[in-house]
DNA sequence: CCCGTTTTGGCACGTTGCTGCCAACGCGGC
DNA sequence: GCCGCGTTGGCAGCAACGTGCCAAAACGGG
């Protein structure tokens, strides 16, 4: 099946019944993703097939992956060059820099997510170069890994009293410390959530179970 | 055993050690709480001891526990006459007119939670009186059921905004409504969920499994 | 002790969020 | 049409939050 330059597929399923070929046969897969299950449907299962080992796989997460223990895990297991930012990034698939797919706004409503699947060239290029740029910005999994550990240490405090619902100004009371201060931590934390808004950052610690 | 006029008890065990022998006598049990478990280890089984009937038993909680379902449905199981505030209130119980329970701040660290059992006549006499004041500005769940049904009908939309992490100016033009508009529903929601701030409201929409 | 590095916290300023007030609008009932 | 009632949304003012800047303090070698 050969797709046009540009395709507009509706929902998971579609996307994986045109799309699974390229994965197969694939060298060079990189995606962004906000999650894990994201690409979950379309992500071809740990190559089991043969003599393909080099196969260059690479994945850009975001923060919030790290915060949910079991996906924090299961992180580990996957078999691929990763990478977290904290920057907001487009959900992409680059295969072997010829074909991309971008996800569409999951946002509003029920309606299936669309994806919108590239094989124009220079389209793809640009597409690529914004990835590499991404992918150059982005903090290796260790690295961000070590800087996390020690804020899931300190964090619990700042979170009990962000989810108290008091002020900053008396949250910087309690622990002692100058309001500047105190917003500092919450601002590292909400980036270590890749939250933007302290909403954001309640669901997002509340999922990680953090809370 | 007796109590002096003031005592103050660490943990639910020893709360429930000192007082069960209480609740088993008391003919009139009002309390607050701000959800189910607080006072679940020292809250008596549904009364299955005989010809007490006359027993009255009022509840005030926090809206929260209507968003969470299963513990609106646990809600209604409970043989009692149930308000709902949205006034901070303190975790309190009041047995017979004679004696208060009154919770300390489950706030900071992991120490066990402290509570001030009291039976000081002048004392309790006042803070029944509080807790009536509390009462009767309560509504009845009924009432508060009906409000929350439509509520819990357009929030989705809301909360898909607030999450996204999206400024209240962008959210506002999304759901084509004027700003002061969307920011009055986020109020309302945040009411709803008893939370003073946006990130209480992130941590308890998510505890409530509305994300 | 001195110096480089890191952390702190005050300050200022911009942005965002919260709310009372009120005029404008929409919608039934009469 | 007219009236009453609830909803909307602009405005204003304030509170809260976010952040760059920088001097002061704290740490850690050498």
């Amino acid at each position: 099946m050969t797709l046009s330059d540009v395709t507009v597929v509706r929902g998971d399923e579609e996307l994986f019944a045109r799309t699974a070929h390229l994965f197969e046969s694939a060298t060079d897969i990189a995606c962004a993703a906000d999650n894990l299950h994201t690409w979950a449907v379309s992500r071809p299962a740990p190559p089991p097939t043969g003599p393909v080992t080099d196969k260059r796989v690479r994945k850009i997460y975001r923060p919030g992956v790290l915060l949910n223990r079991t996906s924090a895990l299961e992180l580990r297991t996957i078999r691929a060059e990763i990478r977290i930012t904290t920057q907001e990034i487009n959900e992409t698939i680059l295969l072997d820099r010829r074909v991309a797919i971008l996800a569409g706004d999951p946002g509003t409503g029920t309606a299936a997510r669309t994806y919108t699947v590239v094989s124009k060239p220079e389209l793809v290029q640009g597409i690529c170069s914004l990835f590499e740029a991404a992918w150059r910005s982005a903090t290796d999994l260790a690295g961000f890994d070590a800087r996390f550990a020690e804020l899931r240490l300190q964090a619990p405090q700042i979170l009990d009293l962000l989810s108290s619902g008091c002020t900053d100004e008396a949250a910087a009371r309690t622990l002692g410390v100058g309001l500047r201060t105190y917003r500092r931590r919450v601002a590292e934390l909400m980036s270590a959530l890749g939250a933007s808004s302290r909403f954001q950052a309640g669901a997002r610690a509340r999922e990680a179970g953090l809370l």
